[in-house]
RNA sequence: CGGGCUGUAGCGCAGGGGCUAGCGCACUGCGUUCGGGACGCAGGGGUCGGUGGUUCGAAUCCACUCAGCCCGACCA
């Protein structure tokens, strides 16, 4: 369980550093860090399964709240909820052919059920686009029941080399939006206005500066003819895909044979897109804002957004819990928030505590505090403390919150912007991925080979493709051919 | 799937053929503490990851296997 990490907490606290001695700092390990803050923020677990994982109640809260906010977002764009089966028959996966290559590998099949073999093997779903359209084959016949726009939350099975929580596990949660258009304008659309869905919730709630665009032919979905993607910075520098919108084109509808009558009366295949987000989000989340003390949760999305930690003896316990209660039922109107009484832990464990599992804004009432009738506020973003009158707690914590959305979102997005680079010389790809890293806008030719050669070279991949054409005279950075793409390139999770 | 490292109490570790397997933290009880991880006293907790072998005797040696971490290959 150690493996060669000797950082570890090993129960003993020193004097020298008093806080958060159970996370190994970034700088030393950072996958370690990682898995540290995932494991003592109780986020999730190791299960008995290789390759899956247990969301904890902690973090489960954390997927609730995204699940919640982003279910606005598609019920608010006209999108439905349904639920398909979990199980496919293998054959439906093989009805299209890019479909069915990029996914074999990663397939769970069940051969056995009910104490025989079966007559068709069915596969635990990887995505569910074929059992989707088998079923959409069914419900569109004209032009009338078009649109047709459903979503679904469900897990997914794929047999995953190498695992690591939240970020690539062999079962995760997801939502996967299904959509279908009568016009490949109308499906392009679509597939644009969910991209921008995911940036707003992105950034305005996970407060993680994203950037969106294309994926090269080697990148996309296998199935798709164009997939957007939002890529975000990892404070190691690397990319970590958040999120996908894929224009499906008619890929599916004729691999199921779906087709409505148009309004003139001819028939055609329908137009299709699909769009997800999975738990990797909250991967995503930890390696944006978190430190060295533990996880780090923007406020919108804190399922506790305060935690409330009365400071007192035997001699005044009564008195100082009197009045935290208080400021306790005043804040609870418009902010979640919690009270710590616990009596065996001392203040100082529980600040150490809270601050590991994330909470925003610790409120700290003490015997000094409640002579005064008032409060300190700290932020868990930068630790400042800020006393305040107790009529004021509400209205300032509440200020407090959104700054803190706001500054995370502010100091990640100045991470990423001081890590991007504009690079025209292959010298300088190959130091800086040799270096640093970070991501790097090129220009490109387009042509598979040297992303491949790129690739080989510095493990970095093109990330996306951005919606801006190359100034005249511009050449690719591996060929010197002139470009026809402005590529992003980074190592990525 | 390949290379490396590691599995002993909830966590971090020590012990490396021999009698009853230890330490720190955590946990339980009582008391004192409490503004950045407090302390005393008394307790509970182990099929030494699993299976099979070698041996009079295995946590310890061997084989296989499972799991985790790191590095690769692969990977919407």
């Amino acid at each position: 369980m150690t493996g060669n990490n000797k950082n570890r907490y090993n129960g003993t606290p020193n004097n020298e550093d008093t806080m958060a001695e159970r996370i190994t700092p970034r700088k030393e390990n950072y996958s370690q860090w990682y898995v540290d803050i995932v494991i003592q923020a109780k986020l999730a677990d190791y299960s008995p399964v290789k390759g899956c994982m247990v969301i904890r109640p902690r973090g489960y809260a954390l997927w609730e709240k995204m699940q919640q906010t982003l279910d606005r977002m598609f019920k608010e764009t006209g999108h439905q909820n349904a639920y398909f089966p979990l199980l496919i028959p293998e054959s439906f996966i093989k009805r299209e052919a890019e479909h069915i290559e990029g996914f074999s590998p990663e397939l769970a099949i069940v051969t056995h059920a009910g104490g025989e073999k079966l007559e068709e093997p069915l596969v635990l779903r990887p995505t569910s686009e074929t059992i989707i359209w088998s079923m959409y084959k069914k419900w569109i016949q004209s032009y009338r029941d078009l649109p047709l726009l459903i979503n679904q939350w469900a897990n997914v099975l794929r047999w995953e080399k190498r695992t690591r929580m939240f970020l690539r596990t062999t079962e995760f949660l997801w939502q996967e939006g299904h959509t279908a258009h009568s016009s490949e304008e109308e499906a392009r659309e679509e597939t644009l206005r969910m991209l921008e869905v995911y940036r707003d919730f992105a950034e305005n709630y996970m407060a993680m500066p994203v950037l969106t665009g294309i994926k090269s032919e080697s990148e996309k979905f296998a199935g798709a003819v164009n997939t957007y993607s939002l890529e975000a910075m990892m404070q190691d520098r690397k990319a970590l895909q958040a999120g996908t919108s894929h224009f499906l084109g008619q890929n599916f509808a004729k691999a199921f044979d779906v087709t409505y009558q148009t309004a003139e009366g001819s028939i055609d295949h329908v137009w299709a897109t699909s769009w997800g987000v999975s738990t990797r989000l909250i991967g995503a989340l930890i390696m944006t804002h978190s430190d060295d003390k533990g996880l780090i949760i923007p406020p919108k999305l804190a399922p506790i957004e305060g935690v409330i930690i009365p400071i007192f003896k035997s001699s005044n316990k009564e008195e100082v819990l009197g009045y935290a209660r208080e400021v306790l039922s005043a804040m609870k109107q418009e902010i979640r928030v919690e009270i710590d009484e616990d009596e065996q832990n001392s203040p100082g464990w529980k600040f150490s505590e809270w601050e590991m599992v994330g909470v925003p804004l610790r409120v700290e009432i003490g015997p000094r505090d409640m002579e005064a009738r008032k409060v300190v506020l700290v932020r868990r973003d930068t630790g400042e403390k800020i006393p305040v009158a107790g009529e004021e707690v509400t209205r300032t914590a509440k200020a407090l919150l959104d700054d803190i959305q706001q500054s995370l979102f502010e100091r990640a997005r100045k991470f990423r912007e001081e890590n991007y680079h504009r690079l025209d010389t292959y010298k300088d790809l190959r130091k800086l991925f040799e270096s640093e890293g970070g991501f790097v806008e090129a220009h490109w030719c387009g042509d598979p080979d040297c992303e491949g050669k790129i690739k080989d070279d510095t493990k970095a991949t093109i990330r996306v493709l951005l919606d801006r054409k190359p100034v005249d005279g511009a050449v690719c950075i591996a060929c010197s051919k002139p470009a026809s793409q402005v590529a992003v390139f980074s190592k990525a999770y």
